[in-house]
DNA sequence: TAATTGAGTGTAATTAAAACACTTTTTATA
DNA sequence: TATAAAAAGTGTTTTAATTACACTCAATTA
């Protein structure tokens, strides 16, 4: 019998015992659900959107965004949906974290909800409530959560773990800055995000940068992760300023 | 309606609307199942746990073990439940993968599967199909692998490739290896794992050991991960070889 | 007693990471 | 028009971590 139910994820025939008792149209499975949890960082803060919820359970709490995922739709998909329905965002940098499925962690039913984390960069952000029978829904410093619906603190915990270290030893910070930014206002994201000061030149040596002028690094170990351009923006009451963009713009383990 | 599919996740009251069009008691959700990537060493070889399944789809094809979880039973409960089916331990390492969901992994219905990585130790597991009725199971080699049902070729290639950063930063090796062992014999199970040779003397350096007489190395910061004992095992045409034991067997990140 | 087998051990070279301070450019103000 | 303010830009030294590398010792077998 133990065999039994390993089996019947997979099999339909042999298994009249099996679906004697386990009917795969019962009600009795748990419903599957995507939360998101959407970074943005704006203001020297590191934000993250959150809904307010309209209905019980933890009626006007608030919660990560999240909603059902339709059957023919990928988890990814469901994520990248409800993003879009949030924030407006089309095309974003998407990781699943981790799924959530204690029994308890929803007070009615049996809900499992595979977490998501979303990076959107604050410009490409629309307005909130823009025209929408959106519930309301507002960024929060990651640094002053108010409490959170169901398990909602863990994800967010977690969350937060997985950016820093991915941070780290990847380029994922590109969607958090725009097209061509300044070496110091790159450093500001990481600095929000580790919640730490770094020193100017040893971020920078980190970085591998191409130059206007010379085609490639030589070093086929460390392809340059930024670019330097021509252009320069005006400082305010300082000189004129480096821009710098990703070599690309997609994911990429780096060193 | 954006928003109600969102809400309805978590609400009952105010989605009369959305109970009209989506009933939870609706066979049209998907299913939700836990598959296990049960690794091992032994005879110098990184091992997998399969089960070659009895009825279709992928009838007669290898797959990895797993199964429906129960309603009141957490993911990880449903995974050690599966696992010690097939195995008869019962105290293992087991750490969540990530979950495969695409709509199309299941010939038949939607299946959205956990997917879960558990380390045995070689002498910890009972011998297969000992009393059971069980499908046939065994171990194969992950270094050549038979065709695989469903995606499990994907997962097993995750579960890898996790296990090997894992071996990187954190003492999960002690899952793998028993109570006490030499460090050749843990030599060995890196070796197995990275597919690749190290240096001897390298490989004992990186380990942070206490040896017998001393209470402690004096670096908080990188407290010790094995411990020396006064015993030996002797060789066999060679000299008596030192034992070692690891300081904590629960998981550790270390350095 | 000579050959075999694997354990056990240290040092030098290289690479990566961390600490650290002054000069330059521009704008605003005295 | 000289000075102060604000942030950009830039190298070197020190320290720590990683890598490469070879011989001796103990026990067993032939």
């Amino acid at each position: 019998m133990a065999r039994a139910k390993t089996e019947a994820a997979y099999s339909t025939q042999s298994d009249q015992d099996f679906l004697a008792t386990y009917n795969p149209a019962d009600y009795d499975r748990p419903s599957v659900t995507v939360d998101i949890v959407i970074f943005t960082v704006r203001e020297n803060d590191l934000k993250v959107l959150l809904i307010q919820r309209k209905g019980p359970p933890y009626q006007g709490v608030w919660a990560l965004p999240g909603g059902f995922i339709n059957m023919g739709e990928s988890l990814e998909a469901a994520a990248l949906r409800e993003l879009h329905e949030e924030t407006g965002v089309q095309e974003v940098y998407l990781e699943q974290l981790y799924t959530f499925g204690d029994p308890g962690r929803d007070p009615r039913t049996r809900v499992i909800t595979v977490a998501y984390l979303a990076l959107v960069e604050a410009g490409q952000v629309r307005p909130l409530q823009a025209g929408s029978d959106a519930a309301q829904a507002r960024w929060f410093s990651m640094y002053g959560l108010p409490d959170l619906a169901f398990d909602h603190r863990a994800i967010l915990d977690y969350a937060l773990q997985r950016l820093r270290s991915k941070l780290e030893y990847t380029n994922v910070a590109f969607q958090l800055v725009p097209e061509k930014f300044t070496l110091r206002e790159l450093q500001r994201i990481y600095e929000i995000i580790w919640n730490e000061k770094l020193d100017k030149r040893n971020f920078r040596k980190r970085l591998t940068i191409r130059e206007p002028g010379k085609a490639e690094l030589p070093d086929p170990e460390h392809p340059p992760m930024l670019e330097e351009l021509a252009e320069t923006r005006p400082g305010g009451n300082y000189g004129p300023t480096k821009l710098y963009r990703f070599v690309d713009r997609v994911e990429r383990v780096i060193k």
